[in-house]
DNA sequence: CTGTATCCTTGAAGATACTG
DNA sequence: CAGTATCTTCAAGGATACAG
């Protein structure tokens, strides 16, 4: 792989950029990371009240690809009623000041459009 | 504003990831902002170049939408071949930060995707 | 060279009903 | 409680031709 990457190294970086896009584009999986942090941990129902007006289709699907992609840890607790809690994994915590970076320039947008 | 702000901080908060991710959402939004990064200037041809395989369409839409949202400057030469400049403000060149984190994260998973 | 204008395809997202 | 399963809608993106 290194052999090809040398000669058009540009190229894979934009690759990375873009891959990360990928990783946490759509429309809810910032807000997801973004909830999952300043919790810890949160249950299924809990996050889908936090999200306000998600599907559980739309929310579930988004969680398994979060899952997937290793960014989100999802423990199941074989139980009646069942009971599923999600985190962070280190990976995905890794992207929280991001996030908050994101956040912090969006309120300044936010504030200068409302002047 | 602020009166309705202050019983429902984590909402604004929210709103202002969302508003973010919106802003630099997309396909092409990310890489375009790191091809301006890289050469301060790019004309739209050389920009398609760079962008490899982006539709005309596409190209011309994402860049109208990045600056309406004020991201990029879009400067022309009334000439004849016609010459169009394009590079980043103020507000686009803030986000750069987390383009590049965005860029390290990216790179890291990859690396240990391909050991 | 820097775009517009159309038409078409695809995938993301939403609505709703149902289940272990 | 924590989801599945379908069906539908809609906007993003793509292909292609043409224009100032």
């Amino acid at each position: 792989m290194s052999s090809n990457v040398d000669k058009k190294n540009e190229e894979s970086d934009v690759c990375a950029v873009d891959f990360a896009f990928r990783r946490i584009g759509g429309k809810y999986k910032g807000r997801i990371l973004w909830h999952l942090n300043r919790h810890n941990i949160l249950r299924y129902g809990e996050l889908k009240k936090e999200m306000n007006n998600i599907t559980t289709k739309m929310l579930t699907q988004t969680l398994r690809q979060l899952e997937q992609d290793e960014l989100i840890n999802r423990k199941v607790y074989h139980q009646v009623p069942p009971k599923v809690e999600y985190s962070l994994t280190e990976i995905g915590y890794e992207l929280i000041p991001f996030v908050h970076y994101l956040e912090n320039w969006g309120k300044k947008q936010l504030e200068n459009k409302n002047q």
